[in-house]
DNA sequence: CAATTATCGTTAGTGCCCTAACTGTCTGCC
DNA sequence: GGCAGACAGTTAGGGCACTAACGATAATTG
């Protein structure tokens, strides 16, 4: 459960009332984004009891993906790296493929280096570095692991026929690339903070 | 932020290709099940950072969203608590209404209380009881924050059309649905009423 | 009534995420 | 050469989620 939220959403009428409190609220746009919360959520619970159960975060699962595009020289590409440069990787690299920070990563290769699954090795020729590399344990691992986590998500997603799954990429690519304009502002200056409202 | 995901995706020809490695992996599930945790991740960060801008995360905002439910006693159906006793609420209640674990919301009370958000009483029938009130400065902040909220999510949604929020949500419930299946066991869900789970 | 059982809230310990600050190393510019 | 700045990785401290266990209280039951 990574997301804390309600259990039960407000029915659709609800929300048709509680506008009449808040010209603000949008019915049918907070009727979308609470279900949207809500599947997200469903559907990571459902795969992370697989990852539980396992002994694995979705976040140590993320880095062995990660670094298994590098042990993939094949599969690399196949994977959606596309600068993919093979061999092991730094830190840094990892914190930012996962999205997290280099802190934030630092203590995830702690405890994956703890459990067996990866190695750390200094660079010979950058001596800030670190290299990481899957070990043995881990490639079987994912091997073992992996099939299962796809069947999963498969059965998951078996409510939807192929072009509802289609519609539903659409829709939802349309959500995330609202959500990056308003975050970021694509055509931010150069200063670091947005000084506009959103 | 709450959970670590791939930045990003993998493109759908390489979940072609990479389920030739993978007979268990459905290309057009995996995609499906990628974007739908990318977009709710998307959407989640957005109204976060209004959160955050106001010292406040998911977790307090659901405690502090349930807790006003029983101060508007008029809204207090139209939020979407059905058997809604208004008045002050237990831990224990919070805690099942924001689907977290009581100690989880004992956490949540404890730093909301030091805030000034919310206030202890003890239960002076049931002495094991707590009731947890919303100070006036909290409901002052949810008047001053709701509107921004509320508009930050029909920005959102803006990408949709309402006919797409339909269709979307529509969607959203069936894969809800299916992982609700999923997780609560393969056979059945023994429990009728909520007493006993364990 | 007394003993068992159940419930409530809390505490202790762990994991993962963040920000801020630090150490060590490399780079660029004089 | 030497030094300011940039960069890599780590550490320290906080927040929020979990499980497991505890003391206090209430409810049930022999």
């Amino acid at each position: 459960m990574p997301l804390l939220l309600l259990k039960d959403l407000p029915r659709y009428e609800c929300l048709l009332e509680s506008a009449k409190e808040f010209p603000d609220l949008d019915p049918s746009a907070a009727e979308a984004y609470l279900h949207l919360l809500r599947a997200g959520d469903d559907a990571f619970a459902v795969a992370e009891r697989n990852l539980d159960e396992h002994g694995i975060s979705q976040g140590r699962f993320c880095v062995l993906m990660l670094l298994w595009r590098s042990v993939q020289p094949r599969a690399a590409t196949l994977l959606g790296a596309e600068g993919c440069a093979d061999g092991p990787r730094t830190p840094a690299e990892l914190a930012e493929g996962a999205n997290v920070t280099r802190a934030t990563m630092t203590g995830l290769i702690d405890t994956l280096e703890r459990d067996g699954f990866v190695k750390r090795e200094p660079d010979p020729v950058d001596r800030r570095m670190m290299s990481v590399r899957l070990t043995a344990k881990a490639e079987s691992f994912l091997r073992d692991f992996l099939p299962g986590h796809f069947r999963t998500t498969s059965k998951l997603m078996s409510a939807l026929s192929e072009s509802e799954r289609k519609t539903l990429v659409r829709l939802l690519n349309k959500i995330s690339t609202q959500a990056a304009a308003m975050a970021g502002g694509p055509a931010t200056p150069p200063v670091p903070r947005p000084a506009r409202h959103t």
